[in-house]
DNA sequence: ACTCCAATGTCTACACCGTGGACATAATGA
DNA sequence: TCATTATGTCCACGGTGTAGACATTGGAGT
């Protein structure tokens, strides 16, 4: 396994990596094939050793960025003092759209790998932490709200959506959107108001009628 | 202006119209130079006499899909029977939903020219309509909410970003994004309530404390 | 220790793409 | 009528993703 002129040690690591970098200030349209290849001082063609094409070692980047993305929500999370559901709920939200913000070009390219965050268990073996996907921190907080009799469990789907789609569109919106150029602590205290709003607004759906 | 072997009678629009074509079922990367000029049966280079490069091109043709959706949107006001802020508000978020549902390919493109929405009057000279952006005639909603005493002037800053993004972010995660399996009516059925939600949150912040 | 084999990387080549520069043609207005 | 300007064509370049045939390597089995 040591790296040989010819044969690299472990190639599909590095063609991840290099691809990462690639993305992260330009998104997934930056990850290209060639030019990955050639930071990583082998052939184009070696690539498909690893990746069956291009959209192959754009999930194996996605998977990577997602988990990243799952890490800092599992942070913020921990870093909440009293983890009642409202908390837990606020957390996963701030962070989502942190990240959203910190490191737009790996939020981007994550968003091809959500579509598998739904069913899998965990997105990758990540070192540290749990291994929960960001879907399911989501859906454990608004479980610890139902725990606390502040949500009815039938109400869990639809409070799911409802966060995801406000959380995500804000994110989406403001980091690379129409209102990228917005003042970022114009955006931070608008993010902490949106959060809070979703919060309420999924817990008042308790009482509701319909 | 008629069309000759040689000059072709608008060219620009016709460019314009092929690329829609493409751009409707797959979305903006879609539009390729080449493929455009081809189905319009001229060569790759005469499109530069019209549009700066592709950018420019998907450019055009994002204002006009932004139009469409801008037409959409009125359409469904107008058949709202008592125009109150409350069922304006909620016309305004579900045909925007529906618009991406039903034009997934337009509504991707579309969001390339919602960078101009902001501050240009209209978006383009549409042919009926009142030539308002879709933008403005959310705005236009809260106003009324507030007309109504529903909502304090001073909130609807804050009530534009809760809604476009919760708006927004349903309607990319169904439409093209990780939750665009979910059948239709589901989907449908979700919409209105998440959009009522958002009605309520909305007005609900007339009485909040900060 | 030698041999074979599967894994891995290279070389060459193709069809596509966006785009630049020089040229050809058509419409226009003096 | 003729020159000017707008518009479209030709040829070319460097870039991309990807296929097929070949070269090199490390390791397994004898």
């Amino acid at each position: 396994m040591t790296a040989t002129a010819y044969h690299h040690g472990d190639l599909r690591a590095a063609l991840v990596a290099v691809a990462m970098e690639l993305a992260r200030p330009a998104g997934a349209e930056a990850i290209v094939l060639r030019e990955v290849t050639r930071r990583a001082g082998v052939t184009p063609r070696a690539a498909y050793r690893h990746f069956a094409d291009r959209d192959d070692l754009v999930r194996a980047v996605a998977q990577r960025a997602l988990a990243q993305l799952a890490a800092a929500i599992e942070h913020r999370m921990a870093a909440t003092r009293e983890p009642d559901g409202r908390a837990m709920l606020q957390a996963v939200g701030e962070s989502y759209i942190a990240f959203a913000l910190d490191e737009p070009g790996l939020f981007d390219v994550a968003f091809f790998a959500m579509d598998d965050m739904l069913n899998t268990t965990a997105p990758e073996s990540t070192s540290c932490g749990t291994g929960l996907s960001p879907y399911q921190l989501l859906e454990a907080s608004l479980e610890t709200l139902v725990a606390e009799g502040r949500l009815s469990a039938g109400d869990v789907g639809d409070a799911v959506i409802t966060c995801w789609s406000g959380v995500h569109g804000f994110a989406t919106l403001t980091a690379r959107g129409p209102l990228r150029e917005l003042p970022r602590e114009l955006v931070d205290q608008q993010s902490t108001r949106l959060v809070a709003a979703l919060v309420d607004a999924v817990e008042r759906r308790r009482s509701r009628i319909r």
